[in-house]
DNA sequence: TTATAATATGCAAATGTTGAAATGTAGGCG
DNA sequence: CGCCTACATTTCAACATTTGCATATTATAA
């Protein structure tokens, strides 16, 4: 699919999902990840980020279909949405060589 | 360079950089502009948006480093920043593979 | 049932983004 | 110089995003 041929619709739908990964704690959230699934307290952690404040932003990244939860003995999972993975670990080094420039 | 590394200067960097592609309009301009250079006037048709418009996007492409421009008789062309070309088209496709799922 | 750990949501103030309209500028030409 | 074409910037009101804090929900265990 080429973006000049796509209708408004379709752009809005790939801006959307851009700006979702355009967010300094998004981005490291999606690169954690990236090495397989966390919980939230683990990615509270790690991020050293308060809980409501990971909550929210997870919950923005399974509304834009970039990621996918599961609970698992009293613990929930995010985990990157299987079929996205590859494309999102592309977006992401393509922009990590942008950026030592 | 790995993102779970970067401070949080450079992931700002990143986001903001990031925030910039994620805008219909700026992906159509930069998906115009992987072609090759086009002036104002050209952009202004191709993406059937008013002059003062496609300026003020170029404008925010230029200042965050992702499209240069050039004055030559009479117009102002612009062209992908030559030593991001391949990270942004990369970036880009990577977005529109997530697109078709 | 109550308590508790883990996660989610609602709210609101601050801040940022968007795009249209008006206006400004830069260079070429007569 | 004045005029024109091509482009740039400013302004501003509508709208969206951000993020902390308080609160709600959802299991599970005692």
């Amino acid at each position: 699919m080429n973006i000049s041929k796509m209708n408004q619709k379709q752009l809005s739908g790939l801006a959307s999902i851009m700006k979702t990964i355009a967010h300094p704690e998004r981005l490291r959230i999606l690169c954690f990840l990236k090495e397989g699934r966390k919980n939230v307290t683990e990615l509270e952690r790690l991020l050293d980020d308060n809980q409501s404040f990971v909550s929210q932003q997870l919950r923005l990244l399974r509304l834009n279909g970039l990621v996918v939860s599961e609970r698992e003995n009293g613990f929930v999972y995010y985990s990157i949405e299987a079929g996205k993975k590859k494309q999102i670990e592309k977006i992401m080094t393509g922009l990590c060589d942008l950026c030592q420039i």
